[in-house]
DNA sequence: CCTCACTATGTAATTTTATTACACTTTAGG
DNA sequence: CCTAAAGTGTAATAAAATTACATAGTGAGG
């Protein structure tokens, strides 16, 4: 059984079929069109990442190819197909069909699509640190994998939800960021940015005080709980206390999970996790940025009147600085 | 009067000249070479800009190939030598011609370098939100500020001075991590990395704990100042007391400021702020992974033997959480 | 207002590159 | 250890790009 991904049918080899029907070739007169209704569809601009994940379930001569491609993506935007075919070890059809398989309706598209999936000088291959990595790989490393995850989470966004997050931001009368472990420091932050609004704010880390905050919860308060698991026991169970009263609910946490199912509004991210065996990095980093998004949003919302008030908190830490010269 | 561009020399029409020597044809065997060289030299991103300049400049049939390309450079891109001929309604030497005279060594060539300033073109153009933005522009304008933050700290990072610090925190008996304002924040998520270690961390977010902890500072103790501008006088100050007994101080922080210079050893980092007229955006982000760098950098360090440490550390948690579904 | 010298451009041949058709090889299941 | 199907390569074919060369403009000097 073999298949095509992504734009191409799915066509199972069934009986006597030996290949798939070719995919027509375009009319010289339909070419434009063609090309551009399948770009139009295929909207994801990380080919490396796409290729380094399928890895394991490529064949024999695909993973070669793949090999190759990832070694020197580079290099291989600039080669004939013969070129790579002869890197890869492999015979000329099977890089054309492994182009294909990637989506591409051939090798030069290929090329192109990998072309513009190396141009922001990012290496999208989130690839773990090993322990023999040097000063000279690893900080490179975690810079990437971090860019990687920002540029993922901006791609699939959840942007009704920030609208919506946002909007009870806005009007909350009272706000509390709740949340534990790595996701306290991440709250701090965000209290850090709010205060700002001339709301009140109250960041909270203990999941005693949590319980007793959300019963205390009443009409106009906001609790926004941030976890990036989503299934801390503490902090879903608070999230229910705080649903028994007039508060309203907002998290910012994984899709579909026990914290999300109990907020009245979740802004769903989903973080890869391979990179953070044992550090948590990038996670948190999209979820500080997301609240940049938030804080950016509500400043928004109250218009110009708010940026004279931000510019006098801004600069009532002139006098604590040295100050800078010329 | 005609002159070639960038790579080429510039010739001008004088005389006899019958045209510029032909750039001769590389051999099969250099192919590979030539090409690489020519890429690593042309370092500008930019050929739609560098059309449109040199468009008064161009011959009849080349001003019909390049307001083709700029009319649609998407489609060009896409189209091979004979439909953008047409289209500019040349043959298909003159666009082969034309491709050369940018710097290209053909037609394949100049499609590519054309796809990626495509790309490139709009990734990079940092731009602070708008008042008018809205929710469909200002999230991408901040994660975009804040790759781009990711992108150039990561292309200017001060690896001898990570490596030092390293070294530093590896051998501490004691690590304090001081921060104030937003740095509080990334000073409290350090604390959450570096515990891990099983050295002594404690983070102090309080200026007179500060000074109080720094007199205190003895042989092994390493002061971990953060501060964005390096100009806060209560740290400055503090970081002076540290040096006043054995302890080591290291910073993180702006260049050349006088943090920098009151510390045993300073990563530099330089984030512009144009773009964080009134919140503080990119600046804690890239410090936040700078200590991401500095845990990692630590845990190489004490090598595979800290990893089940790491792993019990994680597992820790795992009885406080729901279960996962699957 | 014609040459002549030269540039600009196109046509057609050639070469390079990519794709397809088909045959052989390996592999998994009976 | 045979069969069917996927996997892979060889060689033929088709497409695309490049070159060589011919012809058509262009403008300065006669």
């Amino acid at each position: 059984m073999f298949y095509y991904k992504k734009n191409y049918k799915i066509v199972r080899g069934e009986g006597k079929s030996r290949r798939a029907a070719p995919v027509s070739r375009e009319q010289p007169g339909q070419t434009e069109q063609n090309r551009v209704r399948v770009e139009t569809m295929d909207h994801d601009s990380n080919l490396l990442s796409e290729l380094s994940a399928a890895l394991p379930e490529l064949n024999k001569s695909e993973t070669k190819v793949a090999r190759a491609i990832l070694e020197e993506p580079e290099t291989a935007t600039r080669s004939s197909i013969a070129v790579l075919a002869a890197a890869a070890g492999v015979s000329e059809p099977s890089v054309n069909r492994f182009c294909k398989k990637f989506g591409a309706t051939g090798f030069p598209d290929f090329k192109l699509k990998l072309a513009r999936s190396l141009v922001s000088g990012v290496r999208y291959i989130s690839r773990a640190v090993e322990m023999d990595d040097g000063i000279g790989t690893y900080p490179r490393k975690l810079f990437d994998n971090t860019i990687t995850a920002l540029i993922l989470a901006r791609d699939k966004l959840p942007l009704a939800a920030i609208e919506g997050a946002v909007e009870y931001l806005a009007q909350a009368r009272q706000i509390y960021f709740l949340g534990l472990g790595t996701s306290a420091a991440v709250a701090h932050d965000a209290e850090h940015k709010f205060f700002r609004f001339k709301v009140p704010v109250t960041t909270c880390t203990d999941p005693l005080m949590h319980r007793m905050l959300a019963a205390g919860g009443g009409a106009g308060d906001v609790f926004f709980f941030i976890s990036h698991t989503g299934r801390t026991e503490t902090l879903v169970e608070t999230a229910q206390l705080v649903r028994n009263t007039e508060a309203t609910v907002v998290s910012l946490t994984a899709e579909g999970s026990p914290l999300a199912d109990a907020s009245h509004l979740s802004i769903d991210l989903s973080v890869s996790e391979n990179t953070e065996e044992y550090l948590p990095m990038a996670s948190r980093i999209v979820q500080l940025v997301v609240l940049d998004v938030l804080a950016t949003g509500m400043t928004l919302q109250r218009g110009e009147s708010i940026l004279p008030h931000l510019a006098r908190i801004k600069d009532s830490l002139k006098s604590t600085r040295f100050p800078s010269k010329g």
